[in-house]
DNA sequence: GGTAAAGTGGGAGCACCATTCCGCTTCGGT
DNA sequence: ACCGAAGCGGAATGGTGCTCCCACTTTACC
């Protein structure tokens, strides 16, 4: 009867070294998912860890569960950074900070990058996603308020070209000036002073939902 | 001994039955690779014309190789819409024009998307790249001696850009007033307008041909 | 320290796909 | 109409990677 959750308690309490080799393998899989994006074999992540690959099988009865353990806690990461911009002065410069603190992130998680470009169906935990959104849409409509990003813009907006960026940072890597280049483009292209009306309407988080469940199903 | 262009003749004629089935494997593989992307199987391509996986392989004797002949058509097409941008009045329109023509293509083929996105790595043909290369370069610097694009963006600058979008349009798929919002946010990006001077330097193509390579290996 | 339960390693099984092979079919020159 | 070569289909092959299983080891409780 495996086991599920990061946290130290559920079902039966679960032995020392089992914790022990849960949580190597956990550390394991995020490296190996951040070098080689979700290409990765469990056999990588088992070797990583060094484990064999039923430990790993047994801890995460599948692939996607254990990526998804793992891109749970990018999303955690990034709600530390959310909070953080939510919690600075200037809220102006706070969005363009977290957009650039989300590429630096989707850099150095190459997973995490991979997913928000949505190559992969993950399922994220349902609480952890929606504070995620909500605080993505505070830190946005502050940025609005205070007159840094054009009004015609909605948080799916933004998301959407979150998953732009996570493709070039993909493909650029570590390289964060190249990097910064592109989210600085972007960003321009978010002002308000860029005044041509968008054509179409914005974005909501339902129809990204659809979008997205629909590029997974038909690969 | 498997032929290989796509144009009449090569080595020896070729069989007129032969000829036509050659010319069905790659119209279907040009839709199933349009509708899954490269995660079409052999036989998906072969169903889909009609023949057997055996006569796909005869032609191309890799399915790299036949994705390799899709997208070197989809780049043929690039250049159509690239002369037309060219011959156009208005340098200034005629590089939106061009952003907003790429994009469709992308959400047509896409394969050609993904390809843009740099998942796989095909190999282009030298000459059909560099003519896009150049063209490419030519709209831009029209556009931004009319006074319409930042001075600060290099050819290879809007390619990595395109990477972006064409990430977003895998998302959005055939859905054009959704797609053409993103692609006005990245062109409202790169007016001059938006003064902020950018980030780094301008990439060059080696630079960019370095970046994708690496992402490439690295899987 | 002894023992039952929990955990482990890594090989076997399985599914999926690109590629190859070969006996049969079709073409096209005479 | 004939026949040799070219082309065809699709079963067989091989490789890859996820998942399951089970004989062996470690733990933790007495």
């Amino acid at each position: 009867m495996p086991p599920r959750r990061t946290t130290v308690t559920e079902e039966r309490p679960l032995r020392a070294d089992a914790q022990r080799n849960r949580h190597r393998v956990l550390e394991a899989a995020e490296t190996v998912f951040s070098r080689n994006g979700n290409g990765a074999t469990i056999e990588d992540v088992a070797r990583e860890a060094g484990v064999g690959v039923g430990t790993v099988c047994r801890h995460f009865p599948t692939k996607q569960a254990l990526l998804d353990e793992v891109l749970n806690e990018s999303y955690r990461e990034l709600l530390v950074a959310l909070d953080a911009a939510l919690g600075a002065e200037e809220p102006a410069a706070a969005f363009d900070w977290y957009v650039h603190q989300l590429a630096a992130q989707q850099a150095k998680r190459r997973a995490l990058a991979e997913q928000m470009a949505s190559e992969l169906v993950m399922t994220i935990d349902e609480a952890l996603k929606r504070e995620v959104r909500t605080k993505t849409a505070q830190v946005l409509e502050r940025a609005q308020a205070a007159g840094a990003i054009r009004d015609d813009i909605s948080p799916a907006d933004t998301s959407m070209l979150f998953a732009g960026i996570a493709q070039i940072t993909a493909v650029v890597g570590g390289d964060q000036p190249v990097r910064d280049r592109y989210v600085a483009v972007m960003l321009d292209g978010l002002r308000p002073a860029a005044a041509t009306p968008l054509p179409g309407k914005p974005l909501r988080f339902g129809d990204l939902d659809r979008l997205k469940a629909r590029q997974g199903r038909s690969r």
